[in-house]
DNA sequence: TATTACTATGCGGTTTTATGCAGGATTTAC
DNA sequence: GTAAATCCTGCATAAAACCGCATAGTAATA
């Protein structure tokens, strides 16, 4: 067995599972794990794999998202495009933080004259520059987790307005359980803003359909909108269909 | 699974949630949360997500303070260093919003436990990886040009607490006119800050002293705590040592 | 063919890394 | 204020990596 044909071998392994370890190549390759090492060090210094300790991965895999500030940025903007159009003018919207909804700020129209009641800091100040917004921000304990306010006062201040339409995005959406959450605060926030909405509407990048989290905020029914970055016909969100939820 | 497979499911998972638990990843990868958090620590090190007590957050979740077209940044560097030693811990204290302010929060001592209800979403944001400060935010209608809360709704709540001390920037003062705003808004609502709390701390780069704005906030008889970016015992402080103020 | 020079590989011993575990200290939650 | 969860420190262990060296192969050349 010759260096290069080891090489080729750990190549197609690695473009096959997208990681290899010493000790498995050792084996499979009846050599020992210092000669292995010492080829994956040559194809690592000619920028073919990267070597770790223990083995080595694939180079696509090293670090996928580091360079995108915000992850999953474009599936994000298609859906707060989507999104936007059930915003009519003269509506009373109601908003939760998270970077779905900021996404929907920053692309609202300038020509859009609604008010916005939100507990987002951060949106309040996204559409500090827009001139026909009215920006409520709703307060109370400043959560340093998930940025937004929580807390018994912002629930008591929810009781008292009733309004249009609330955008959600979440952490978790799924057949059996429903919209959940991992934040005790947040998902009795989140409880308090669905009660308080004419209508509801939950936004959900495609990675993260179908995925549970911890605590239960609501049953799909209470649902009105599902918005993701999928193609509102896809097979994938049949399920959701058949549970009479708008998707777009 | 070697290091960098986990590092790598750990930066998804909170690309996708904006947080994790440490217990949660320890079972998910079967590995002790010993090993979890050692990996926790690498990632924060490396600044790609940052740690917190039992898991760790989102890095871009973070609001970029661009500080860049902050005037007389070392003033008011200077004075956020002064009006800090007027806070102990325990306090609760009330702030108002402008980039004094904001400097002041940056610069708090990362040891000091105090309540902090301010108006502004800045603060609060910059408050937000303060590990011992509890920050409640004062909602209300979000004013596009002074980026803080105002309108009825926070002078009401205001009405309700007393506060230790309140910390304002300022636009104007004189010794004729006290101290003076020029927007009709924060003018009602610096009132009732003042009201609301039992000392009141002023915060005036040099360059604004002795200016006049349109219309009257307090008068100097109110303020307790001049703080300036001038050597207390300058002269030009002299008349406003004469009213029985306190300067810094 | 014998000699030489160089590369590749394996082996023993040492060092480093990765991980888990035990305990006591801290922090958080109720 | 107490209980539970989380963290920190030090330690133990096994795996992996490293280092030097011996040896085997390989190739070029006299």
């Amino acid at each position: 067995m010759l260096k290069k044909e080891r090489h080729a071998f750990i190549i197609k392994q690695i473009n096959l599972h997208n990681k290899v370890l010493s000790a498995d190549l050792a084996t499979a390759l009846n050599v020992s794990e210092d000669t292995i090492r010492r080829d994956l060090m040559e194809l690592d210094d000619s920028r073919q794999i990267v070597k770790v300790h223990g083995g080595a991965l694939s180079k696509s895999f090293h670090y996928p998202f580091q360079h995108t500030d915000i992850y999953a940025v474009d599936a994000k903007k298609a859906i707060a495009r989507k999104a936007i159009g059930l915003i009519k003018s003269g509506m009373m919207v109601l908003t939760g933080g998270g970077t779905t909804v900021l996404e929907m700020m920053q692309a609202l129209p300038q020509n859009l004259a609604v008010t916005i009641f939100t507990i987002s800091p951060l949106v309040a100040l996204q559409l500090a520059d827009h001139p026909l917004v009215t920006v409520i921000l709703i307060g109370g304990e400043f959560s340093k987790d998930s940025q937004v306010c929580v807390g018994s006062q912002v629930v008591n201040y929810l009781h008292e307005i009733k309004f249009d339409i609330c955008f959600l995005g979440t952490n978790g959406i799924s057949i059996a359980d429903g919209v959940t959450d991992s934040d005790l605060n947040i998902v009795h926030l989140k409880k308090a803003m669905i009660n308080a909405s004419h209508r509801l509407v939950v936004m959900c990048i495609s990675e993260k359909l179908n995925s549970v989290q911890r605590m239960n905020v609501c049953p799909l029914s209470k649902v009105d909108y599902l918005i993701t970055d999928l193609d509102p016909d896809s097979a994938v969100l049949d399920d959701y269909r058949e549970k009479g939820i708008q998707l777009y």
